[in-house]
DNA sequence: CTAGGTGAGCGTACGATGTACTCCTACGAG
DNA sequence: CTCGTAGGAGTACATCGTACGCTCACCTAG
């Protein structure tokens, strides 16, 4: 019965994943996204618990474009294994800025249990349980999060990659000769081969490679 | 000629680390340390170019404690390979409050540069090289990071995996019988196992397991 | 058609942060 | 003892998150 809501929630995610991309994460604040929704910086309070809640809006934003069973779930198990992984890694790949927020509230967050539970359900479904199946999932897990890291933070990519390859080669001589390897190597390839060495290494079959 | 100093960078890191172990990562501030120190906040300014310089000064303490060659570079190589990501597993397990700063400047801290050129070495001894040491070096490094960051900020462990396991077991079946499987095994083994199958996938050979 | 109350919107304010600027002063060389 | 150098610190400002409480737009009841 009285004023009705002006916002919405994924109106919201938009407007903040948007001055994130316009202005970096750290621009990220209540206030900027406030502005962003041409509202009063108090008035988000009304949506949003606070930034917390406000930094998992973005995180759910982001990793809601993983689709998780377009592949239907009667597919070859290792396949979507395989997909789950790539997925995350193209959809963190499409806003990178938003990495550091990965880690935080993830058990509060729905997108990460959703893949979590797609992510188990594959590995069951190839036989994998119990603490075998604890293993493989934080194995490919931890891959995958700290791939996301190391690819958009790290010092062996983009402009890190320069800054390694001109290090003193007398201190750090493969540290120089692996940075220059490095920009050689396009990064999808690279995720890739190392998924598949990690899931080969847990005993799951890599599709055709 | 003029006034001694009256810190030293080892201490101001070690003031740091104990705020926050004391106070957790948030009220890491320059205040908060200069405080511990007992000395004016903006005393600190003349030891430490700004916050940033800080932490990264608390993440060189805490990785300090790696040792890079007790093994002596005559070890067998893959034993090499397993003790340096042990060994940085050890150093943050010792103060996890600090996780979130591993990534932050990588390239701009002395001790991940000497621990990378430590492993790519280990991995050239062992006849890595080119294209397959890039994919090598940083799968590991992808899998010690996200495993830290898996282990201490993640849904598996600690409380998360309470508030995991009291999850909706009909939404997400998979997730909670993980959940209650993860807490009978030892993070520990957890990562040696999870560190032995990347290490598998990658052609390493595993030291004796 | 009108009166009322609910809750959306937001202005103000407070404490905390990083840090630029400035002054004061302790110290050792001469 | 004197003095210049550089370390120590106080003040100040912009920015942040957010607690509090006011105003008024809107829907419903009569």
């Amino acid at each position: 019965m009285p004023r009705p809501r002006s916002l919405t929630t994924p109106a919201i995610a938009e407007a903040a994943l948007a001055v994130i991309e316009r202005q970096g994460l750290p621009a990220l604040s209540m206030r900027a996204v406030a502005g962003e929704l041409g509202v009063g910086t108090m008035s988000l309070y009304r949506y949003v618990r606070g930034r917390e809640e406000l930094e998992g809006l973005v995180v759910e934003r982001v990793l809601a474009t993983v689709d998780l069973d377009d592949l239907g779930p009667d597919a070859p198990w290792a396949g979507r294994v395989a997909a789950l992984c790539e997925r995350v890694r193209d959809a963190v790949g499409a806003h990178p800025a938003v990495v550091p927020l990965l880690l935080v509230g993830r058990h509060r967050i729905e997108a990460p249990l959703r893949w979590g539970e797609a992510m188990l359900g594959a590995l069951a479904a190839g036989g994998i349980t119990g603490a075998d199946r604890v293993v493989a999932f934080r194995t490919l897990l931890a891959f995958v999060l700290g791939a996301a890291q190391v690819e958009h933070l790290g010092p062996l990519s983009g402009e890190g990659t320069v800054a390694l390859s001109r290090l003193p080669t007398d201190r750090y001589p493969h540290l120089a000769a692996t940075a220059a390897d490095a920009r050689r190597v396009p990064p999808a390839d690279e995720f890739r081969r190392g998924l598949h060495a990690v899931m080969a290494g847990l005993g799951i079959p890599v599709p055709r490679c």
